[in-house]
DNA sequence: GATTGACTTAGACATTGTCCATTGTAGGAT
DNA sequence: ATCCTACAATGGACAATGTCTAAGTCAATC
C-alpha cells in the first residue's frame, strides 16, 4: 500500500492532506476498520478532517479498486486495503476479531453454470464464523 | 415453514397474533426481506403491530435457528427463512435481486486447518456478486 | 501569483437498529 | 369461566451508520 499514493496521483487524483491521512490510516495488512474508526484515527493526525470527507474518500478508494468493502459483521461496513491479494475472512462470533484467510481453490469456480441463472458473476465474498481461541478459553 | 408454528409452540413459544403474522410474512422460499420490509408487510395484516415487536421476533427466530440473518447487501440485514436447507446467495450488484444458489462442495471444508488459527469454525456465509440478465440487457 | 474546478466542511437529514417504561394478554391454575 | 402472572407488545426516545447540500477552501495549472 506504500505506493498507493503514487498510483492514485497517476490516475489524476488530486492530493490533499485529508486523502493522504485516510490512505495512511488504511496502510498495512490485516486492517479491517469501519468508516467511523478510520475517521477517529484520521482525526488524531488531522484534527479538522470531517466525517463526510472520510466517507467520500473511502467510497472513492473502493470505486478505484484500491480498497474492498466487506460485510463481515452485521453492522457497519469494513474497509480492507488488502485489495490486490485475494483472500477471505474468518470472524469470531463472540468478540468480532477478524483474520484474513485463504481457502483452498477459487470459491468462484465452485458455482456451476446451472446455478448462475444468467448472471455475469464477477466476485465472491466468503465469511467464515466461529469462536476464536481467546473467547473459547474464557 | 408451514409447520414452523407447531415447532415453536412445542418449544414453549407463547403464540401471539404478532408472532403469527411475522412467521406468515416470512413463509415461503426465496424470501429475503429486511426487518422493515417484514414490518411493512406485517402491518398490512395487523395494523397495530409495532416495529420493536418485529425486530424482537426476528431476533428470536434467529436465536432459535429458524431463520438466518444474511448480509447480502451492504445495508440492512436480511432474514432468510430457508434455514434448514444449506444454500448461499447470488446478488445483482445493480438492482439487488437475490437468488438462492448451491455451490459445489461444502465451502466450510475449503478452509484448511492451517488457516483456522485455532478458531472453532462453525459456519460460512458466501455471497456471489454479479449482474443479472435483466440489468445486463438494459 | 491568479484562476478555477475539484475538494472539504458542518450539520441537517435518512435509514437501520436498540432500549425502556408502560400496558396488554396467553395460557396455566383454580 | 375467571383470575393471575410472567411473558409479550407498544410507542417513542435514543443510538449508530450513512448520505446530502450549500458554502467556503485549496491543489494544480497557466
Amino acid at each position: 500500500m506504500s505506493d498507493l499514493l503514487e498510483r492514485l496521483r497517476g490516475r489524476g487524483w488530486r492530493m490533499t492532506a485529508q486523502r493522504r491521512v485516510v490512505a495512511e490510516v488504511l496502510d498495512g495488512e490485516h486492517v479491517h476498520l469501519t468508516a467511523d474508526e478510520v475517521h477517529a484515527r484520521a482525526v488524531e493526525r488531522l484534527p479538522e478532517i470531517s466525517r463526510a470527507t472520510v466517507y467520500n474518500t473511502l467510497g472513492e478508494l473502493v470505486s478505484l479498486g484500491e480498497v474492498l468493502e466487506v460485510a463481515t459483521d452485521h453492522r457497519a461496513k469494513r474497509y480492507d486495503p488488502n485489495a490486490h491479494r485475494p483472500h477471505q475472512h474468518l470472524v469470531c462470533a463472540h468478540c468480532g476479531a477478524i483474520r484474513d484467510v485463504h481457502p483452498n481453490g477459487n470459491p468462484l469456480s465452485d458455482l456451476p453454470d446451472s446455478e448462475r441463472f444468467g448472471f455475469t458473476v464477477s466476485d465472491v465474498e466468503v465469511t467464515y464464523r466461529g469462536i476464536c481461541p481467546n473467547c473459547a478459553s474464557a
